[in-house]
DNA sequence: CGTCTATTTGAATGTACTCAAAAGCGGTGG
DNA sequence: CCACCGCTTTTGAGTACATTCAAATAGACG
């Protein structure tokens, strides 16, 4: 799926308004391990998915670090407050895999926003949908256990676990690995 | 502060827009313990808190209860979910004080936005922001102990203490009223 | 094939929960 | 104005869920 069909499932675009919102699109291939974003530095871009999959995660001042957010094929991601606010951003980005991406410059992005309002709605329904998205990821992880969690993971995004090492998930899901090991080993069991 | 001046830091506003606005806010007084959205039902409007204090929570087939946020004086809540998507809702809001609330019913908040773009924009900075704070949330839950989480909830929100017994703060936190008060008692011997 | 990293396993530990009971606190009615 | 009721908060003991640390095993990649 291109990005623009991807828009149009939610808005209506003018040819006008498509060719522009391809003009200002960047397009990248990033391989596996590389990084999108860094801590520490403000986060210039908000990126669109078109294949692979990256995640966007926290690294605490302790040295542990915490997953955001997985993102394949078709999600958008980034650390929205560096981006928003214009501040060093407390995330990295990185990718589990070979990707292509699209990025949409800040810049970019206002002008586009500005000039075509019907992007002003694209991206309301687009964060509108994930907040709700974000308020069930609350709630998932303060009202079930570990294993609770994990089940709703697998079934939720039953396709990311090829990609995503369990370390990851294990960070996702708010425990160590080694405890999503013991809960897969008593899964088996069943 | 009116909620025309709460929009109008993000946006202005054409004395058109302003008066179209206000025409289909509703107002209304809740008093403290009633409830503003049931769970199992639709919920129709978009709430914005003018004075008091609500709070949206999230119940648990076991019984158990989930505050997903509060909301003071000039925030915005609901559930965006069953709002959204018309469909039964997860969560009950609750006020807990008195508070004179305006609603926005889903009817209207469509023709709205279809009618002037610059509410497009405003909910689009709106659920913009929010979702930054989703995210710190989601990063909070997860990687800081309980203990951690409250020193940052009541330095983050340190009005909300007033209005909000301590029961649903452990409850926002994601912990028991008895490790709650716990904690207090440790951090009184400091 | 060797090296590096991810995953598994186990034992000891800590954080947070459950259950039960006592204490505090606010509102209501006598 | 005080006594009582219901609800919230505190306290403690026992328990469960999840972590830490250390070591073994398995996988991935050059």
């Amino acid at each position: 799926m291109t990005i623009l069909q991807s828009i149009e499932k939610y808005v209506a675009l003018s040819k006008e308004e498509a060719g522009y919102f391809t003009s200002i699109l960047e397009t990248k291939i990033v391989k596996q391990g590389e990084l999108l974003e860094k801590p520490g530095e403000i986060t210039p871009y908000f990126i669109y998915v078109k294949s692979g999959c990256l995640m966007t995660y926290f690294i605490h001042p302790d040295g542990s670090d915490h997953v955001v957010q997985f993102a394949t094929s078709s999600w958008w991601t980034s650390d929205l407050a560096s981006f928003t606010k214009v501040t060093p951003s407390n995330y990295a980005t990185k990718a589990l895999a070979d990707s292509e991406v699209h990025l949409i410059y800040k810049k970019d992005f206002d002008e586009l926003l500005e000039r075509y309002p019907v992007f002003e709605k694209f991206f309301r329904l687009l964060f509108q949908n994930s907040l709700i998205t974000h308020q069930n990821r609350i709630i998932q992880t303060v009202a079930h256990t570990a294993e609770e969690r994990y089940d709703y993971f697998q079934q939720k995004y039953p396709t990311l676990e090829q990609f995503v090492p369990q370390k990851y998930i294990a960070s996702y899901l708010g425990i160590t690995p080694e405890f999503l090991s013991k809960i897969r080993r008593k899964k088996m069991g069943r």
